[in-house]
DNA sequence: AAAAAAC
């Protein structure tokens, strides 16, 4: 355990610390703090959750204390990969900066350029920015990036996921060369430590991060339904979330109009719920967070925008909708929960259509959730669907006809009625006890079942490598050849061969 | 498949 106190910062921003509430650091807070006061290079492995949002800001407060910045030239640069992310660090500068002479400004899209316009000019010590917006401003000639002291990168991996290398690269660029750089990523694949290689000035590496499976006081629960239905999910969802005693909790689903289906849905079920996705006005976006934050909303209905990076304290239940596209997003989401060493509970919704994606789950976690069964009347959500099945029973209609067809028929009918009396719509949970939760027999018939995807994982790198690491003289033909007019100060990006568009031409 | 991010 490493107090505040030990680890070189000033007594003014022990106190704002102190008046946070917090006496002790995090581990990436113990490490990267005294390293980062001394000006080196950081070079972060951490989830969110871990406490490294203050692990940049407190030295930066401090590094940041002599000095003043002159206009449209800020002396620090954050930069996050998505708003939420963005205005959490604004957050905790404000916090921490208190009683300093240290401005800041908030540059996200979806707001207007004027009032971060009014503060550029005004000059500001710490620039807080996603990416694209940033350049924006700096393409409208708004901002110089020449007097940046300390740049820091956020979430650097969920950037690669995003796209945001290259812009990433070009706001390295864009800043002078010699200046201190904290870069923090939760994983570390190798478009990340080629990053790291060519822009970071001999980091220290600060290691914090929980392995990529789940913590032991999240309870997972898996609940399998018979059809591939939304009606058939959301029906199975109000019996979980009615079923449960829920503080608060996050329902995630895949896409962002299923999203705005399922938070009316629940909203339309008495249930206090409200939805967050990347399509909503960022008003509406920050106020529901703060809602939420503050406990004054208990369902949070969520896009993957809410999987990472957002800081929402302690939410005791974690509902998937769907299973997640991605098996490394099941994991951020579950890990909204169970906090801190607390406990939470998820369970996610699984329906035949799934089992692709649940194997992946399930391989990643390398666990066998407890699996809840609910006695519902699945018939109920067939039977609005049945007159159309010839659209597969996935209720994709085409565009055009979708909104009005499906809107009102789903949330004022059969369904609603089904819930009315409660006592027969709480479900018949059964709940193995903890220890058998895993059946043996279950694991070994699990492995068995895996041949057919290590085939896959072991034809996968066979096919690309050749792609992906052309020989050399080729390489260096199209080095020569392939990428003109840069001279010596070629972007690196540019170089980067395309392996997936040669495979898919072949 | 989807989501995120600039106007």
């Amino acid at each position: 355990m490493t107090e505040f106190s030990e680890l070189g910062l000033s007594p003014h921003t022990l106190q704002a610390i102190a008046d946070s509430g917090y006496t002790t650091a995090t581990p990436i807070q113990a490490e990267a703090i005294p390293v980062a006061l001394t000006g080196q290079d950081v070079l972060g492995i951490a989830q969110t959750g871990t406490g490294k949002t203050a692990a940049f800001t407190l030295p930066m407060i401090e590094r940041l204390a002599s000095g003043r910045s002159k206009a449209r030239m800020p002396r620090s640069l954050v930069i996050a990969p998505t708003r939420e992310l963005a205005d959490q660090v604004a957050a905790s500068f404000e916090r921490y900066a208190k009683g300093t002479k240290l401005s800041w400004a908030l540059l996200i899209g979806g707001v207007s350029f004027g009032d971060q316009e009014k503060k550029l000019d005004r000059g500001v010590d710490v620039l807080i920015a996603t990416p694209g917006r940033l350049l924006d401003h700096f393409e409208r000639g708004k901002l110089l990036l020449t007097g940046v002291q300390i740049m820091v990168v956020d979430e650097a991996d969920r950037m690669l996921d995003m796209g945001f290398i290259p812009d990433i690269e070009r706001i390295f660029k864009l800043t002078p060369p010699k200046k201190q750089t904290l870069f923090f990523s939760a994983t570390m694949p190798p478009e990340i430590t080629r990053l790291t290689k060519q822009f970071l000035n001999d980091p220290v590496r600060i290691e914090a991060s929980r392995p990529a499976t789940t913590g032991e006081n999240i309870a997972q629960h898996l609940v399998r339904i018979p059809l591939a239905d939304p009606k058939a999910k959301r029906m199975a969802l109000r019996a979980l979330i009615d079923g449960a005693e829920i503080k608060n909790g996050i329902v995630f689903c895949n896409r962002k109009s299923e999203v705005d289906v399922v938070a009316k849905s629940l909203k339309a079920h008495g249930h206090d719920a409200a939805a967050i996705h990347g399509d909503l006005e960022q008003s509406v976006r920050m106020k529901t967070l703060e809602a939420f934050r503050k406990g004054e909303l208990k369902l949070l209905v969520a896009s993957d925008v809410a999987a990472r990076g957002l800081d929402i304290p302690d939410v005791s239940h974690v509902f998937n909708f769907d299973v997640p596209h991605h098996a490394d997003d099941y994991v951020h989401r579950i890990g909204r929960t169970g906090r801190a060493g607390r406990s939470g509970d998820t369970f996610m919704i699984v329906t035949p259509a799934d089992s692709r994606n649940l194997d992946k789950v399930l391989k990643l976690t390398g666990k066998t959730p407890a699996e809840t069964v609910l006695d519902l009347d699945w018939s109920q959500a067939a039977g609005g669907d049945r007159q159309r099945e010839g659209r597969s029973g996935r209720e994709r209609p085409a565009r055009g006809e979708s909104r009005s067809r499906n809107r009102r028929p789903v949330e004022a009918q059969p369904e609603a009625e089904a819930a009315a009396p409660r006592e027969e719509q709480a479900p018949r949970e059964v709940r193995a006890p903890r220890e058998e939760r895993a059946p043996l027999e279950d694991r070994p018939a699990r492995e068995e079942r895996a041949p057919r995807s290590r085939a896959r994982s072991e034809d996968r790198p066979a096919r690309r490598a050749p792609e992906a690491r052309p020989p050399r003289e080729e390489r260096e033909e199209r080095e020569q050849t392939g990428v003109r007019g840069f001279g010596d100060d070629t972007p690196a990006f540019l170089m980067i061969p395309i392996p997936k568009m040669a495979a898919a031409k072949g």
